[in-house]
DNA sequence: CTGAAAGCGCTAACAT
DNA sequence: ATGTTAGCGCTTTCAG
């Protein structure tokens, strides 16, 4: 910066000026210091910048894995999403571990970027109170239950599995396996869409049977096909199934097929998240959409709200539900695009 | 730090010693900055350490689109290896444009990371003087054409083709259908995959026979499926398809099962990439698997290396190819795994 | 083993 | 419309 203002002839304010945009500059000056920037070959130093600033121009997005297909649609999305305004993201895999989002949580990144976009999995609600004490922007993604202290941007789990659930009703199936379970948890995406299941049994005077509910920790192709052949192996008899996500309900596909069940003729599947891949494989997969795209662009825009306010202006956190949409494919439909 | 030296009663130098593991300190010293530390719950100031120090912990790594499976694998990949070396990423997409690329290379984000791993789709062989002028830790992913001033890691695109070529041409197939061309391209992964292709088809015998290579710009499961619709349209005979990865065969294989054509019966399906899909779809999708976490390990590996040598000491630049396998699935055998 | 002082490259505030 | 000065928070000499 000093040497193109040397070989500007100007002060190294001057430079900064125009660097900055400062619309107060003879436009014969703006060209000089242009043309001693280009000849030079100058960038500005941005670690320099950050420092006397106070702020990076990058966020973070910390998530679970990004081999899961919904986590790097979504990552995709953010990245897209915070270019709009000018940010840079970060990601950081968590591996749904709880320390790790404790570690986020605790600030690792705060002096590393503007903010973070959370999508905590390993959390769980004895840990209500880390949130509050956070003193960064944050915004939690993918559940809405751990109080109220900070910005929320959440699917509707609930509805979006009662919807799944009750498609398969619609079309005729009586016994509904569930499959991704975390048992005993009531709070996160498996606990709130197992809830889903259940309302839309009860509303169709269906009976919760546990031995239609299959577990799956990770919810990965591998677990969904554990799952599903665990309960044709303990006998269960069962016409539909429901995936607490599209990767599971892929998984469940593949078992199904290699047992030789045909779907959606003897068992229908619905899954969760409408990946990509969901309306591409053999049969294409009924699945509820989520407003993945939506979800990144208010999560960045919360996050961009919380950066540029000034710190004495609080603002009450934010919740943000976004709709869901009930995509009919073949895997319960035959017929259906 | 001012406040944590007051606290503990040294001065600031020391806290900074702490800090950084300078052994040359009274255990008692220690202790007693640590218990300011955890105290004040003071974080250092990552910017403030990084305009120092010239570094900043950080690499990027740029890549076409997350929401193509294969990116999103290997990005993954690339985190954790990177982690291992303390090192967080940074994610950019280009979405193939050659414009992002070349700003890339311009050195847009120099002073935001310690060095960048670039996964170029767009550039051509015209932009190779781009990369003689490049004055950062560069490693370059998938590509051996850009000649050999800078970092290569890649995977062997000719070979595995080929060998996905033969592969058909053993389980008897004579007609085979080339998908993903980039017609004029013959660096890129398109042109050396077609290569590949090629020299396969003529050690067999076979003839060339351009109407069965069909284009597809971008490698998304949906111009794989345009592409061999295209191909039945225009009246094209074939009994095996070679597609460039694996997005494009499942959209290949979707179109093929849209069209009441057999998989592997009638037409055998080969794809590129070995993502996790192709293990789980109907039928499995016989793949190359190219090696991607070596790739992302020996990338990450050789940037750090040139990241943490002196700027004197000049190392020749690497070229690393990753060997490939070819995993047998149903879409070609079909009582395989 | 610890302290004092200089400065990384930039921008905000003030001065002109 | 442009120049001057101070300082962001840390590490790195160099002294003690």
């Amino acid at each position: 910066m000093h040497d193109v203002a040397r070989a500007a002839g100007v002060s190294i304010k001057t430079v900064s000026n125009v660097i900055n945009g400062y619309p107060y500059l003879r436009a014969e000056t703006k060209a000089r210091v242009e043309a001693a920037i280009g000849e030079l070959g100058y960038q500005v130093n941005v670690a320099a910048r950050n420092l006397r600033q106070g702020r990076t121009g990058m966020i973070a997005l910390a998530l679970p894995e990004l081999r899961l297909p919904y986590f790097a649609e979504l990552a995709d999305s953010v990245i897209q999403h915070a270019e709009h305004s000018g940010l840079r993201v970060l990601i950081e895999q968590t591996g749904a571990r709880r320390d790790r989002e404790i570690d986020i949580l605790g600030g690792s990144l705060r002096h590393l970027v503007d903010g973070v976009i959370l999508s905590p999995l390993g959390l769980g609600s004895d840990d209500r109170a880390l949130f509050d004490a956070v003193e960064f922007p944050l915004v939690l993604l993918g559940e809405s239950v751990f109080g109220t202290a900070v910005d929320h941007v959440t699917m509707s789990n609930v509805e979006g599995a009662a919807a799944a659930t009750a498609h398969l009703v619609e079309i005729g199936r009586t016994r509904i396996a569930a499959v991704g379970a975390h048992p005993g948890e009531t709070i996160g995406s498996a606990g709130l869409r197992l809830d889903g299941y259940r309302q839309a049994l009860a509303a169709a005077g269906l009976p919760y049977d546990p031995a239609l509910v299959a577990p799956a920790g990770l919810w990965h192709r591998s677990t969904g096909e554990q799952a599903v052949l665990g309960l044709l192996e303990a006998g269960a008899v069962f016409d539909g199934v429901v995936a607490f996500n599209d990767a599971l309900a892929h998984g469940a596909l593949h078992a199904l097929h290699a047992r030789g069940i045909r779907v959606p003729d003897e068992v229908a599947v619905v899954g969760f998240d409408d990946i990509e891949e969901s309306a591409y494989s053999t049969p294409t997969l009924t699945s509820i959409a989520p407003g993945r795209d939506d979800i990144a662009a208010r999560a960045v825009q919360l996050l961009v709200r919380r950066t540029t306010q000034r710190s004495g202006g609080e603002r009450a956190p934010e919740l943000v539900v976004a709709p869901y949409e009930l995509r009919v494919r073949q895997s319960t439909v035959p017929d259906a695009g």
